[in-house]
DNA sequence: AAGTGGTCTAGACCACTCT
DNA sequence: GAGTGGTCTAGACCACTTC
């Protein structure tokens, strides 16, 4: 097991007229770099110093952009040795994601039908869920998602009115979490939970299963930037056609 | 809703004959202050400059306490506004946590019967999930987690043999994580998916279930630093009795 | 216009790992 | 002892938000 050599040919162009920070432009080269396989698994990065001579930028700039592939998983940093490259493929990792967006990446070309999109007052456990008072107007919404034709999962969920208008064509063109971020509202955090139960008469039918069949069940409560809620949300999915995949990140 | 004034009078202790970095003991005071409310949620930091300068610190390493605690999720800053504690409650983010340490810092008194822990050669599913060669030596796990004297779940692991001992006294007083932790192996990430089923018969009685009982299931491949793959497994929970919960943080 | 965070520089010394 | 990353300093200019 030898120690591999410091790739040193590697040629990184930097526009110091862009608005893009540096830093930022020499990850993304590094990244692709590294996607592409340039940079090989394993191998040595080369020294900081020597690499910030290289491109003519300061030694914090250059770790700057090191760090946060460190932060993505890319990278792995150990003092005395040097930077490398992981060995293990990285995938991405478990993002606030929109279902809608996860499936067309996959290519499983996602439809929506919107069962039910409207304002009622807020029942005690959504206001709960909320932090709202009860009673106060929130937008009520039940869409099946489909896949391939077949349905894959039920979703409901509640915001708090006036938050954003929400069009049913347009929901059904895309997701939820895309109109929210077309309306200005960056997400920041979310709170999840995931169960499992056996599908109901009623579930049953929705889903086009059993009754008993396994379902995997989410719940999801979604907070903007300043702490606001933004969403509840209590999805259903068919464990026959859905299971959550993610990558984890060791926080040191 | 008018901008709470900055708090300007918070004394931080700062060590500099420690060996713990001064950008380190000024998150965790900063980090402390917010959860005892010192700090309280909404309430601005007040400048880094000024606030370098009442320390005696620099303007990057103020900076870069500050940024820690904006990657945990306490903090969110605003060019132009300033730096503030986020208003949710922000739990810990999803980690690549150990059940048993999980049970435990829920104070549910976590018991584990060690059902199965040998030796033998991989069969060509594990060999795959664990990137060795069909026929090598594997650890093979079996194990029953029970709280309150009830079984909760069936984990099933498999590991590199020579990586780690596995004294069953010790698995039964403590978890897996924490032996290969204190064996000097330090995880990095996880692959894991998260699914359902119903139980078949042999599952139910296992787990004290009826036969068609909803469980969870999660499949997990664990990496260390170097990329090397440490641990599959393969778990099983009672529905009625466990749920994931985490907190996601969106990457910006 | 004033104040904030965002980026960047050019150095410095220390702690750790390897040979 | 040589080489690496880890930490830290004291400035600088820019972009954005708010008034």
């Amino acid at each position: 097991m030898t120690t591999p050599a410091p790739s040193s040919s590697l040629d990184f162009a930097l526009d110091r007229t862009s608005p893009v920070p540096l830093y930022y432009q020499l990850a993304q080269q590094l990244e692709s770099a590294i996607e592409h396989g340039a940079l090989a698994p394993g191998s040595l990065l080369g020294n900081e110093i020597e690499l910030a001579g290289r491109l003519g930028l300061s030694r914090p700039t250059v770790r700057q952009a090191i760090q946060s592939l460190v932060d993505k998983g890319l990278l792995v940093r150990r003092r005395g040795v040097g930077t490398q490259v992981v060995h293990s493929q990285v995938k991405r990792p478990l993002e606030l994601s929109s279902l809608y967006d996860d499936l067309e990446a996959a290519g499983q070309s996602p439809a929506t039908r919107v069962l039910r999109n409207e304002v009622q007052p807020a029942s005690a456990e959504v206001a709960a869920a909320l932090g709202i008072a009860e009673g106060s107007d929130v937008i009520v919404l039940e869409r099946l998602r489909l896949t391939h034709g077949q349905p894959m999962a039920f979703l409901c969920n509640f915001l708090p009115a006036g938050l954003l208008q929400l069009d049913t064509a347009k929901l059904e063109a895309t997701g939820l979490y895309r109109m929210m971020r077309a309306a200005g509202i960056t997400l920041h955090s979310a709170r999840q939970s995931i169960g499992a139960r056996c599908a109901t008469v009623d579930e049953a039918e929705r889903l086009e299963e059993t009754e008993g069949a396994a379902l995997l069940t989410m719940q999801r409560t979604a907070y903007d930037s300043t702490g606001r809620i933004v969403e509840y949300g209590t999805h259903i999915y068919r464990a026959s056609r859905y299971a959550f995949e993610f990558q984890l990140l060791v926080r040191s």
